[in-house]
DNA sequence: GATGTAGTACTCTATGTGTAGTGGTTTGAA
DNA sequence: TTCAAACCACTACACATAGAGTACTACATC
């Protein structure tokens, strides 16, 4: 097992595109290697097995996918008011399609981690801390809303992410703008929030 | 090309268990041939090729998930309020539980369509024609809510059950509970349905 | 020169495709 | 009732491909 991490982490990411490009069965050492251009059996010698690649790159890719610092200090910035919100979602949707490799294999990992509970429960734990941070922040910023409805957000948002990238022809860029913003608009403001 | 059709529906049928055990890349003729309990190069003898399966299963996929005639007619009936509402989405997603299968064999048959146009477009068309008489039905039961709802809650409906079946540890039963009672709440009945 | 990694080369194995060929069954007409 | 055509299930095989794993050489660094 060799231990150069620059390389190791190359490989990773070569396997987040192969994973979005050929699926998780596609996800072969061979494919590895030929992604990150180097030679046959490099990934063999960075990896146990299968098992072991997919449980790493379960663990690499939410480091890609969420915003780096900067962009995240940024979105703390400004007035915390529901169209600052609706524009924050609207950059979310942005910056997830221009790294839509990362969001497919994603999902890809997902239907996978139905097969191996060790990729299973990194997940579990990764997506875990993300909604927690994400309800923490609604909190502290003070907006209308209350935890159940920034879940209800990621639900719908991750749907409609999803829905582009796989059918890209289902809604047009208009009716997904607008379900953007109705969807803000409506979670946040429950006619009334206790039971009906 | 053989044509018996009951044997072509069994491959397919078989075609989908596959593809929710083994996602899509394992969706290999042997696999279907194996799976329907079929000698091996049946699967050969009633597709062209791999394509052609894929838009058969895709074309066959929702006559399977989507309730059949009487329980499609007894979610008319009675009284069309929230409430009821709200219980034929508990509905929607207990026969979904019951058959996982045929939920994640979408989902990978959505992954794959990346891949191949013919199945984008199979499913394009039946998700957008599941979605319009969604709609239709909600404008003539005559439920609070408009288009927009009922789109909202299908997103947000649609990735609970993912979350559900790819990581079940995510959210305990109660919570997905409360989120599908929440989703009906606050969709059907936005404070304000025009902007801002 | 000791250590560790890059890169090469090779074997073994598994898996899948496509198709030719065989035998059985059904159907319909004489 | 018989016979032949058509169709289909099933078997078998030839061919191709891809991948895992590993031993080995070459190179760089300290």
């Amino acid at each position: 097992m060799r231990r150069n991490p620059e390389r190791r982490l190359a490989l990773i990411d070569a396997a987040i595109e192969v994973l979005a490009r050929e699926g998780a069965r596609g996800l072969t050492f061979r494919a590895v290697d030929a992604e990150a251009a180097v030679p046959p059996g490099t990934a063999s010698n960075y990896f146990a097995n299968r098992d072991d690649l997919f449980t790493q790159v379960g663990g690499r890719i939410y480091e890609r996918l969420l915003p780096d610092e900067a962009t995240f200090a940024r979105s703390r910035e400004g007035v915390q008011d529901e169209a600052r919100y609706t524009e924050l979602m609207h950059e979310l949707l942005a910056r997830i399609a221009a790294f839509d490799t990362g969001y497919l294999a994603l999902l890809e990992l997902r239907l996978e981690s139905t097969r191996r509970p060790e990729l299973r429960a990194v997940l579990t734990k990764r997506i875990r801390e993300d909604i927690d941070a994400n309800v923490g922040y609604h909190a502290e910023s003070g907006l209308p809303g209350d935890p159940t409805s920034v879940v209800l957000l990621y639900l719908a948002l991750n749907w409609l992410i999803l829905e582009r990238l796989t059918l890209p022809d289902l809604f047009t860029e208009e009716e997904v703008r607008e379900l953007v913003d109705a969807a803000v608009q409506r979670m946040m403001n429950p006619r009334g929030t206790g039971r009906g």
